[in-house]
RNA sequence: GCCGGCGUGGUGAAACGGUAGACACAGGGGACUUAAAAUCCCUAGGCCCAACGGCCGUGCCGGUUCGAGUCCGGCCGCCGGCACCA
């Protein structure tokens, strides 16, 4: 009596058994001898309330990946827990009255049970918020060994000042020169602020990540870009008369073209630059031009559009080759303070800023690169500088060189002469963490004015957020309380202040990974780490992956972390977005999916009957309504249909589009593959496959079957796994017209769960215990794949004529060429192409295909 | 501007240099049913043909090869990242 799988009484059901026997609990290394260690890992959630589309598909993608390392063998550690420091707890503080704490234990309650409902094996006894005081706790005693260790310091910097919150901004929380929440014009302000020396490893993070081979390529581009090396030279242009005080050496320069020299044509130096400073106290033309300077908005498109500005200083400089000549020092609002050294010599004829700059402040262009092919008396540069490749010209001993000679030998002329020397620069800066916010790791130092900055000693960690803050004006509440940061120096004893300075929150998802290896032992820390297999979304390629390959390196070098290589994610896969079509109304409003219904291929309004746009396919997002509830799919059609389909569809690192239809296509999937299931007699045992060709047709299926999705799995392909499960049902299905079949059948239902649990392991225990076999299947091995049913005594091969598809034989496997070559040419309609014809060649492909060629 | 990636049916997509479009969604036709749902079967890149079959076809142009969606060169388009970084 054919039956209906109904996953709302059966995913509970087995969900409990999971729990009941533990079975997802990680393993230490003493009860896993032999077996080699995954740790599965999936960047874990900040908690803010509600599930989405794109945690299931993250989620479920490393679902399929631990509970396939599990039934390959492997001792799996794939825990959970919540990024839970952050400005949402302090918007809702401030918005509705509730302590930041208890707004954020509550919403981890509420998507735990969430999390639950979708069937992951995780091991949630290592669970943590980084909220938790235990786990900044720790942090603190980190930052204090990095503090000791020189890898976190203070220092005066520009930032991004938002005078209506009173808070540092991010430049992500700056938008077109405006506060993200405020509104307000942001301000650059020069505040002291704790940094961590990430550039300390500069090179060594440039390098590692071209070594990184199970991370995507994109990624890798991306942090080498982030990171910028650049080689060049830093050199000093000398002063020609009387040198302003503190600049008696000269100006110093950084430069990537020093092949270059003999074109320049002046020294630029960056509006903030500390001469520019000096010269503008008298020079009021000078200030006024800095505060313009400073007008001109740090958006991208501000940027953009920047006009070219300049300041002649009157002052010159020497140039380093050619004695008696002199070069005029400029200030350019285009020089940035912030790369190199804050000044630079221009080269109009090679460089475009520079030549947009000379055209319009009428300075020399000399070109000293000559186009291949050029004429050296006729090649002039225009209003575009030439930056291609050539020969170096009108420069002295540089003459006749490629451009890469000339760099060498014009480096080496500047460090025989003492003026400067090679020199590598990185765009990448240190990492400023200081963060005027209540709801974050409070920065474990404290200011004395007798003993400076202290480290809070290891026995009064952790420093404690105090509970009873107010978030009714801005500002920063550590900073307002009335006690909490009043203390006295564990130095010398007398009164001094707490920093009230909170941690960026990328600092704690820095190290997490550790934690979750072990909260304590170094042992089983070394033993998990790296992470095996990390997953999220790109948009963390530079920022989040970038800090957590500095602070594994940072913990390496300061013991706290047995990882030579210094690489916390050894496999790292970026996947893509769910994405849903959007609707708007006729009013213009934005409709959720909920609201329209489709009638003859029309899409109409539920509430109004009116006709509905439809718009665009795209991120599912609150603002566009255009998002889908996990809980209410998986109310629906259960968990192992919401799983099934965010991986179906698209590959995983490509979006995917929800749509009614394809969940309901996964709907009706789950049932097909029951009513296989169900449709074996309910008393076993079952025979044993038989022999008969269709019994072999059908072992061969299944066991290829296995093979593929195995292979497919491990190359993250999920979305061909599910192809092959498809085609592997639809064949299995087709047997059942067979009774002859029914042992291979069984065989195949039994291949069949064990596959099905990294995709539907709700499913897979239903059918397994369906089949009568003992214990679950989520613990079960992954099949066994029977090697001589994957190979084919006969293959059919193509035939061609001229590259041409003509016709196909079958042969035998091992048939030799020539008796394959024979076969192929009497086929008629291959025949037919041939004759009249001289065959110049056949090539034939062992298991592939045959080819003819004629004249 | 620089650096990546990607262009294949109505749609999402498959395809060690070897039968392009597997699998799925949407569609068309049919069976079962009073009807619907569910299920099952057939069909499905374009053009020509009654049919057998043929020709064309993976953004465009060219090349390498017995054979190219796949490799190489040059364009065009889309997406992402960075961007006055010297």
């Amino acid at each position: 009596m054919a039956t209906r799988y109904d996953p709302q009484s059966a995913e509970p059901r087995w969900r409990e058994a999971w729990e009941k026997a533990d079975i997802f609990r990680t393993k230490v290394p003493a009860e896993a001898p032999g077996a080699p260690k995954a740790f599965v890992l999936e960047m874990f959630p900040y908690p803010s309330g509600r599930l989405h589309m794109g945690h299931v598909r993250n989620y479920a993608m490393g679902d399929v990946v631990a509970r396939h390392k599990r039934a390959k063998g492997y001792n799996v550690l794939h825990p959970m827990g919540w990024d839970a420091f952050g400005m949402p707890a302090e918007n809702a503080a401030m918005e509705r009255k509730v302590h930041p704490g208890k707004w954020t234990y509550a919403n981890i309650e509420s998507m735990k049970a969430q999390f639950r409902k979708l069937g992951l094996s995780l091991d949630w006894s290592r669970e943590f918020a980084t909220c938790d005081p235990e786990y900044y706790g720790a942090q603190q005693a980190l930052f204090l060994k990095l503090f000791e260790k020189g890898l976190v310091y203070r220092k005066a910097s520009k930032v991004n000042w938002d005078p209506v919150d009173n808070t540092v901004l991010a430049n992500e929380q700056v938008i077109d020169g405006r506060g993200w929440r405020s509104g307000a014009l942001v301000e650059q302000r020069e505040l002291t602020q704790w940094f961590f020396k990430i550039t300390a490893y500069a090179d060594d993070l440039l390098d590692a990540v071209q070594k990184l081979e199970r991370w995507p390529e994109k990624v890798r581009t991306m942090q080498a870009n982030w990171i910028g090396r650049s080689e060049g030279l830093e050199m000093t242009f000398a002063f020609e008369g009387a040198a302003p005080a503190g600049f008696e050496k000269g100006i110093p320069v950084f430069t990537t073209r020093p092949d270059t020299l003999f074109g320049a044509s002046f020294v630029a130096l960056s509006p903030d630059h500390p001469l520019t400073i000096q010269l503008a106290e008298k020079s009021d033309a000078l200030k006024a031009f800095r505060a313009k300077c400073a007008q001109v908005g740090t958006s991208e498109e501000a940027i953009e559009k920047a006009e070219k500005l300049g300041f002649d200083t009157g002052l010159t400089v020497a140039h380093p080759f050619e004695p008696g000549r002199t070069v005029p020092v400029w200030v350019a609002n285009f020089v940035l303070m912030g790369y190199g050294t804050g000044a630079i010599f221009g080269c109009p004829a090679h460089d475009q800023r520079d030549l947009d700059f000379a055209r319009k402040f009428g300075l020399d262009v000399f070109p000293v690169v000559l186009p291949p092919g050029a004429d050296a008396g006729a090649f002039e540069v225009g209003t575009e500088a030439y930056t291609g490749p050539g020969h170096i010209y009108k420069s002295g001993f540089l003459d006749g060189l490629s451009i890469e000679d000339a760099k060498r030998a014009a480096i080496a002329k500047i460090e025989a002469d003492g003026q400067g020397e090679g020199k590598v620069n990185y765009r990448l800066r240190d990492w400023g963490v200081s963060r005027q916010r209540y709801w974050g790791c409070p920065i474990p130092v404290i200011h004395c004015e007798e003993c400076g900055v202290v480290g809070v000693p290891q026995a009064d960690l952790p420093v404690r957020l105090p509970e009873d803050v107010t978030f009714d004006v801005p500002g920063n509440p550590l900073d307002r309380h009335p006690t909490w940061k009043h203390v006295n120096c564990p130095n010398c004893g007398k009164p001094a202040r707490r920093e009230t300075d909170t941690l960026d929150t990328f600092v704690d998802s820095s190290w997490y990974y550790a934690r979750f290896a072990s909260a304590t032992d170094p042992a089983e820390r070394a033993y998990w780490l790296p992470v095996d297999q990390y997953i999220g979304g790109v948009e963390h390629a530079v920022l989040h992956l970038l800090y957590s390959r500095f602070f594994s390196r940072a913990m390496r070098d300061v013991g706290e972390l047995d990882l030579p290589s210094g690489e916390p994610f050894a496999g790292l896969f970026t996947q893509g977005m769910v994405t849903h079509e959007t609707y708007k109304s006729e009013a213009g409003t934005w409709l959720e999916p909920s609201a329209i219904e489709r009638k003859d291929g029309k899409v109409f309004e539920i509430a109004t009957g009116k006709p509905v746009k439809v718009g665009a396919i795209e991120k599912m997002s609150k603002s566009k309504k255009n998002t889908v509830d996990p809980d209410a799919i998986v109310a629906t059609y259960g968990a192992d249909v919401a799983r099934w389909f965010v991986l179906s569809d698209s590959p995983p690192e490509r979006d995917v589009e929800w749509t009614q239809s394809g969940a309901e296509g996964a709907a009706r999937f789950v049932q097909r593959v029951w009513s296989f299931v169900d449709a074996l007699p309910e008393t076993g045992p079952f025979p044993a496959p038989a022999s008969d060709d269709a019994s072999t047709a059908l072992r061969k299926a299944s066991h290829k079957a296995v093979a593929s999705i195995d292979k497919a799995i491990e190359e993250f392909r999920f979305n061909s796994a599910i192809a092959t499960v498809h085609e592997w049902v639809n064949t299995l299905k087709k047997a059942e017209s067979d009774p002859a079949t029914l042992g291979a059948r069984a065989e195949g239902a039994d291949m069949l769960a064990r596959c099905l649990v990294p995709f539907m392991p709700h499913l897979a225990e239903t059918c397994w215990e369906r089949l009568g076999k003992p214990g679950l299947v989520s613990q079960a091995s992954w099949p066994e794949v029977d090697a001589s049913l994957v190979v084919d005594d006969n293959v059919t091969l193509a035939v061609q004529v001229n590259g041409k598809r003509r016709g196909e034989i079958t042969v035998a496997k091992d048939m030799a060429a020539g008796d394959v070559e024979a076969a192929a040419r009497a086929l008629p309609e291959v025949a037919s192409f041939i004759e009249g014809k001289s065959v110049k060649k056949t090539i034939v492909v062992p298991g592939r295909i045959v080819n003819i060629v004629v004249a």
